[in-house]
DNA sequence: GTAGATAACG
DNA sequence: CGTTATCTAC
């Protein structure tokens, strides 16, 4: 079972490459980020004959999550983070996948720092702490997953001091992040790789990528026990490299059956 | 010699079908309109490669010309339709080619009419009209060419009804294009084809082109004796089908030595 | 419908 | 840099 996380930075700008990726990476289970679409412009039909199911949270110009999974019946939980019912962005969906619990996150970026967007994404982080302590109590297998928008560690990104300030990177946000794994969650891409350097984002400006001047900053979270299933996990660094892609690569993970 | 006049609707998007027609219909002279696009974004390399000179006269965000040759001197005589120093259009450009004087001319479109646009579309056919009359005065081969936006007769629009009050077609801007015709130039296309439906443009909605609900706005005027050496001219209807194509199709005219 | 400019967001 | 939306013009 091949999970992913991909933010594509718009879903129609993005389509070509979306389904390249899903027809040659046949991934079973995937979380989109940043659809940029409003829900009747989620291209459904194109997704579908790829084989895919999906749903969706889209809104008109920004954010945007979906949950695609490939000859899987796809359970819907909630598709708002609970805690703000005046909050209108479309960054959180949450579905039962095969027995799975599926996570999906945009969580915001933050940036300015100080400032509102900064107050923004802590408030909530907060209410995604809240849900994720939930969810830890329901003992079931869980995996968030997303674009975290954090920098977990200084080895997580090219050149950590330039980034100290960053919404990204401030102290408060890796604290809020390294409290999540203390709840119990599990970071599976740093659990099986725990020194290499690995990146999921590189910005468009300035070669980013042939520089490698990356971060990593989409992230899967395993619920307690769950990492004894997983066994591989990487990012589709080639997607990186296509004509018209992502800012963002795929990034993937393997679980095994018990 | 053939002699081109295409309003291209905007120059860097439509790049692509420009180069292909250069290099398969091989006019000699091409006239452009609606540029699009400031002096310094003016594809020259890309025009230089295909083997063509070419001089321009570019603004911010509408309108703009050029008169493009392939390896012949363009000797640029001017680059603003005198009588109005205050006028910042991009929409007329003058040389002298092979021996012939060109004139590339992007009427203003004028609607809606009446008011301010239309006003200024009148006084530019004043304008013109005086220019016209000094070059027919110099008794030397010329040709103004270009997106005159005048719709000269019903014959030329699928639905003369529906235009009536349109700035393309009411009867002062016809009768305009009668009075220059009156100073001695010759509509180079109805000289040839005098009752045949010739269109040179077809709106991008509601499916024009293949309905054929088009006009004939993109002119030749020839000076007096010209005509003689005209055998033959068209409109490059094909191109009007390519992909990415402009609302225009090109127009030409086979001039012959004398 | 299409293009270009601008603004917002990242 | 690049995506989407809004605006303007045609």
């Amino acid at each position: 079972m091949k999970i992913a996380t991909y933010n594509v930075n718009g879903i129609n700008a993005r389509l070509p490459v979306l389904l390249r990726w899903l027809k040659e990476f046949k991934p079973d289970i995937v979380c989109l980020q940043e659809l940029k679409a409003p829900p009747e412009k989620i291209p459904e039909d194109a997704i579908s004959e790829v084989g895919y199911n999906a749903i969706w949270h889209g809104q008109k110009r920004w954010n945007g999550v979906a949950i695609l999974a490939k000859n899987l019946e796809i359970e819907e939980i909630q598709r708002a983070l609970p805690g703000d019912p005046e909050d209108e962005q479309s960054r959180y969906i949450e579905a039962l996948v095969h027995g799975l619990h599926i996570c999906g996150l945009y969580l915001p970026n933050g940036n300015p720092a100080p400032g509102p967007k900064f107050d923004y994404k802590m408030l909530w982080i907060k209410r995604f702490k809240k849900r994720a302590k939930e969810l830890i109590k329901e003992n079931k297998p869980c995996i968030l997953m997303g674009d975290f928008n954090i920098i977990p560690a200084e080895k997580d990104v090219y050149k950590p001091e330039r980034w100290v300030d960053d919404a990204l990177f401030r102290p408060e946000v890796r604290k809020e992040f390294e409290e999540l794994q203390k709840q119990g969650w599990i970071d599976a891409i740093r659990f099986l790789h725990p020194e290499e350097t690995i990146y999921t984002f590189w910005d468009y400006f300035r070669n980013a990528f042939s520089r490698n001047a990356g971060l990593r900053i989409d992230h899967f979270l395993l619920s307690p026990g769950l990492e004894k299933q997983v066994k591989r996990a990487g990012v589709d660094l080639e997607v990186r490299g296509w004509e018209k892609t992502s800012d963002h690569a795929p990034v993937w993970m393997e679980l095994e059956k018990k």
